[in-house]
DNA sequence: AATGAATGAGTCTTCATTCAT
DNA sequence: AATGAATGAAGACTCATTCAT
């Protein structure tokens, strides 16, 4: 055992300076990304500023989208954590604590690199490579339209995509925007109204006020609305 | 009236001129962006797009970004006409009315030229000149605080500043996000109940269910609604 | 008449400028093939000898390749006159005088600008856009196809086709060869008698001895072959 | 016998891979060069393609131009022995007779690998190490000029070395023109005819018209011919 | 002897912008 | 006021070659 021959750990050696070189572009990358924007960032740069030549990047990244893409990839893996998290630990708790749970972990979710955060949606193009984001919110449809589904009885979602879908785009835009364009929302002294106000956005809209004669409403209004146009 | 000499005429000739070819400048910049994208859309295109010089292109607009910024202006300008007409309309309604027309307004502005609207909030990056997109929002906000304001004995909005952005901002990212990225959302059969949904959202949380009776839910929205059209 | 305006002259000193600014390019392309070879040929060194910015070739040419081509049609182009020129003189000669004529113009033309027909004949690579060389050739053997059908009777040209393909890419072949890798066969004391070989072997070719009898020797060898592959 | 030591053996196994590992490079070469054109072939690529790493190849050939030349002169190799074995076969035949031969070697020596040769041909630069090509030719000279001189009595050959120089050239390039870019002269219906005109060209060249009478024409070849197979 | 990660000079090309006409 | 030729900084990317392991 202890004698193993050092084969192993050479072949280690070299993956794993592969590895950290991967890491310092993509840490480069965000780096610039968030100091001079995305039309700004070039390959140049990003390689000077990872400490790799520029041959190295070509080598990892066939392009600077691609370099984006690994970025927005890792960014995202980040914050589906923090919701994945959050979701996992509320999967069992009535809704009115889960809701403000997962309304609180969407906010920290959004605070994990403001910056990046930032510099992402705001500057990078969706298109070519690039077009595929939203990834996180795809899964994170999926998470809730399955735990809506798991309580049929006490949710009112008759079009669970749709009430999925409605969810997680609201708290989505709220906390990005409140986090980005609003800090003035999440002071001290507002943080706790506004995740209160936005968990009862959606507690008002998941279990409408009255047990009883319900669903008649909408479809009375949509029906005399059908007209009006 | 015969004396009048040519000098304002010709003049106004030339006023008139210009404003065309700024108006066929940003025509063809709206164009360009949503063939090519923004990184791709060069002022020499634009220019040739639009039936002008490139040195004409920069008598009229300074940069690139300024004539984007035209576009977004233009844009907007459109985008907020239709929700402000829809305001206006529903001013003297009850909310719940009121609400239902917005969300549906919401959509419409959404739908005044999507693909100019998808290039213009995918591609062109908040920078520089163009970092001052929102405008818009800016306004609806203070209209829509005016509201609320307006109404403090029938809505709870303790915070109305708050609660003004909770709902501006949710509708805006729905409608935004139905339009450009689940058109699944607003098929004919779905439309309807996706207005329905919102709608719902919103009055959910700007009418939180009164511990005893709330007098006017149901019957009266469908009574107060029948003379909309 | 005398008073026209000078509107005309203005766009014409644009336009002039633009030719001699393509003219300027061209000409910086030849020299540059020459000195440095085509792999070592970069347009910006081209521009920088050409006393134009990268930007301006890059008006006129779109590639390095549209460059080289446009030298290749133009260098073609100073070639072609003179064969077609001496083939003009001696079309009503026969065909001994005008075997000699062209052979010797062969020469000629070879010698137009050698040293940039060996850069273009040896660097060049035949790809892309520069596949199509040989234009002068393929006009050539037209050429010298009519000459051979119309004198059907002093010549044997069963089929002519053939025959001009073998007498142009002979001579084009003998020629190119002696100009550029065999000088020595050019010197004042031998050049008379290369062109004399020469024009020996294209007669010889077009005017088989035996007035009588001919035909059947190539035929009987031929068919004596079939049997011993 | 026993005690032989390893070093040996060794020595030829390491030699062995050696030898395969520069046969593998080359023919690597070859591929890449015939798909992707001199220009995009990289040596990293040509690794790639032996199995073999960049290094290696390195260790092997000091140069991409090495190993281009490395596969020339494979190339050459391989078609001059077609022509050697042809030029053996006829050495002690007649001219007539050796011409034929000769020429369909010729066909048959282009035919060797006819997508390399082309790539060859188009698209490698003289340059540098690849200067030296037609090294084929230079030794065929020599045999030819070696051959015409041991019949100068058959023969009018005075310049014995421009007389070579006319045949090879012309030989080649007519062969070597037809197989690339004129296999129309070389169907099946047409190829026989191809090789006589030639032939005709040559002899038609090597044996002018004795001003009486000419002998071994007509008849002459076709009788030896006859034991050829 | 092999490996393959790293290098970086150098290439082609684009495009916002200027300015002589 | 219009024109469009000219500009050139700057950027993405390739590839022959080296060298530590």
């Amino acid at each position: 055992m202890a004698r193993r021959p050092q084969t192993n750990p050479r072949k280690t050696a070299s993956q794993e300076r592969s590895r950290l070189t991967v890491e310092a572009l993509l840490e480069a990358t965000a780096r610039v990304l968030v100091k001079d924007g995305y039309d700004r960032a070039s390959t140049n740069k990003i390689a000077a500023v990872a400490g790799v030549s520029i041959g190295s990047l070509y080598q990892y990244f066939p392009s600077k989208e691609a370099l984006v893409a690994g970025v927005i990839e890792r960014h995202t893996r980040d914050l589906s954590q923090v919701a994945q998290n959050a979701l996992a630990k509320v999967a069992a708790r009535p809704i009115d604590v889960a809701a403000r749970e997962l309304v609180a972990a969407a906010i920290d979710a959004h605070r994990v690199d403001p910056k990046l955060h930032r510099a992402l949606s705001e500057q990078v193009p969706r298109t070519g490579w690039l077009r595929d984001i939203g990834a996180v919110d795809r899964n994170l449809y999926a998470l809730v339209r399955g735990y809506l589904e798991a309580r049929r009885d006490e949710i009112d979602a008759a079009d669970s995509d749709m009430t999925a879908f409605i969810c997680v785009t609201a708290v989505e835009a709220l906390t990005h925007t409140a986090v980005l364009y609003r800090p003035d929302m999440l002071t001290d002294d507002r943080a706790a109204r506004f995740v209160d106000e936005v968990t009862r956005l959606v507690l008002g809209y998941l279990q409408p006020p009255s047990p009883t004669g319900r669903g008649k409403e909408a479809g009375a209004v949509r029906a005399e609305r059908a007209d009006s146009a």
